[in-house]
DNA sequence: CCGCATCCTCTACGATACTG
DNA sequence: CAGTATCGTAGAGGATGCGG
């Protein structure tokens, strides 16, 4: 909402018309946007205190430990997840949330809530959606 | 924050565990989680009013005819898109959000908004780590 | 102008096996 | 337990060309 601001002209270089350009702000979102991320946000956030990787691991229906390896380094490399080893034997790792990711979880949670609420409806078109392909 | 709920134990099937086991929120949290879908769901709601294809496609850099039809049927078939065809010559066909992809908009334009604040300092997080690799 | 079809490339991802 | 390394495949996604 904060960008909304309609074009005067549909002229290439316009105001609105860059509003999405090569920015940083438009990489991150779409770093952000990626089923591994969000559900690994999601499990973090709702958990709320640290996790352990198998933790982790078992909470994410169908991921497998080389995507979320993959992804519990992007997101610590990106400042949302702090990542403790504890060298008991055998090796004991936590996984939690920054202050970064907090606020990120914040955000994402609400389109978990979301999507939670909502998914009836969303079946229910697609199966409209699906009947008048086939019929017609 | 709705579903947050601690473990009572770390044992399989337990109610916390479970709450994102194989249900349809999942999927469509995963669904929704994409890089195109969340940037054209964002172009769509912040210009608020019907866009013609080619402009959408002006608005989102770097995405390809194929990945924005794909995503446009996608969303139009998950009910967070209308699709009007005008019968012109040649053809004129406009996109706009239905009410439920609107509240889908609702909470990822937060998410947009976060990643634009944020930038900056997920960057330096990133360089920080990057030269923790290096040197050493 | 919109967008489907085809071809082709590349990488995301899963399966498996091996280490501290 | 928490990874890393390697390999193979399926699907994402780009380029091009045609059709209503």
């Amino acid at each position: 909402m904060a960008t909304k601001a309609k074009p005067t002209r549909g002229v290439e270089t316009g105001t609105y018309e860059a509003y999405m350009q090569d920015c940083p702000a438009v990489a991150l979102l779409s770093t952000i946007s990626n089923r591994w991320v969000s559900l690994t946000m999601c499990t973090l956030g709702s958990f709320g205190d640290p996790m352990r990787y198998s933790h982790i691991s078992r909470e994410i229906p169908g991921v497998s430990q080389k995507m979320l390896t993959q992804t519990l380094r992007m997101l610590e490399r990106d400042g949302m997840v702090s990542r403790t080893v504890t060298p008991t034997v055998p090796v004991r790792v936590d996984y939690e949330l920054t202050p970064l990711g907090q606020g990120l979880y914040g955000v994402l949670s609400q389109v978990r809530d979301w999507a939670a609420d909502k998914s009836d409806e969303v079946d229910d078109a697609r199966a409209l959606y699906d009947s008048r392909q086939t019929d017609q």
